[in-house]
DNA sequence: AATACGAACTAGACTTTGTCTAAACCGCTG
DNA sequence: CAGCGGTTTAGACAAAGTCTAGTTCGTATT
């Protein structure tokens, strides 16, 4: 009944290769499969899930691989990383400029439209600074049974 | 030349009980401490760092202590959570809402007017679903020098 | 072909933050 | 003064992420 949910439905290797060209990223085998499994859609992903996923799959790829190669993409722009959770970083695959809604019972974290949140004008940055990001997160809990 | 920074800007104790009392927090030792120390002014803390405080005033609390009660006191909104730095949680005794300007290359973490943010109209929650909260972090890093 | 070199990968030790557990303590009430 | 709930404590533990030293890999050079 079950088809395993990921060995159909990884990014094209040519399409994570020009990924990855485009942010100046020299292309490995590892770099590639995780970026395969990261863009194959919009999602949120920590490290310890990619590991999971990638260990599943035949690929083995290393821990510290892992997280060097994450913290590379962050780095380029390639993923966005979103520091919700206290106890993990994920790593958004959807680069168009959305804001992020939280459930703090379950964990899952959903993406929002842009569009309905507006910022107004940003306050007078100290001077010599650059903004690296503007990130709305929206924490919500299922009400109480009561 | 230096005064000793701590002993003598803490909260008065009365005014640590009334804080205390008003969250339904029974008062104790430990707690009136670590709630004079927070609440001195408008700081952001992490838990390290109020350990660290009391130690050296001559008060000492466990971690354990100090832990449960900032969990404690978050639960009962009396501090504010702050979820920026990946690697730690920040405690904000700045009740009003506001947003948050952090240094990504040094750590540091600054308080904005909320006047300047607006979040126009939030998008259609999923029923059955209660907002703990809205948090706007605006992460700026220090220009390279070229 | 053989060698050299830099970049990337790996296993595993390590660090840090935060949680958990079991015992001790403290103030009350019966 | 015994018992009881709530609180504190030390220290063990867990989980995420970093670091180090050694290996591997691809490419360029001779």
């Amino acid at each position: 009944m079950n088809v395993s949910p990921e060995s159909s439905d990884l990014l094209p290797r040519e399409q994570a290769e020009a990924l990855l060209a485009q942010h100046g990223i020299a292309a490995t085998e590892q770099r590639l499969e995780i970026a395969r499994l990261l863009f194959a859609r919009h999602q949120h992903l920590s490290a310890e899930q990619i590991l999971a996923q990638l260990s599943l799959q035949a690929s083995r790829v290393s821990k510290a691989t892992v997280y060097n190669t994450l913290n590379l993409f962050a780095e380029t722009g390639l993923v966005r990383e979103v520091i919700i959770d206290p106890a993990k970083r994920f790593y958004d695959s959807n680069l168009d400029p959305h804001h992020h809604l939280f459930h703090t019972d379950t964990g899952r974290l959903e993406d929002v439209p842009p569009a309905r949140i507006q910022i107004a004008d940003l306050p007078g940055l100290p001077a010599g600074t650059e903004v690296l990001g503007v990130d709305v997160v929206i924490r919500v809990a299922t009400r109480k049974p009561q």
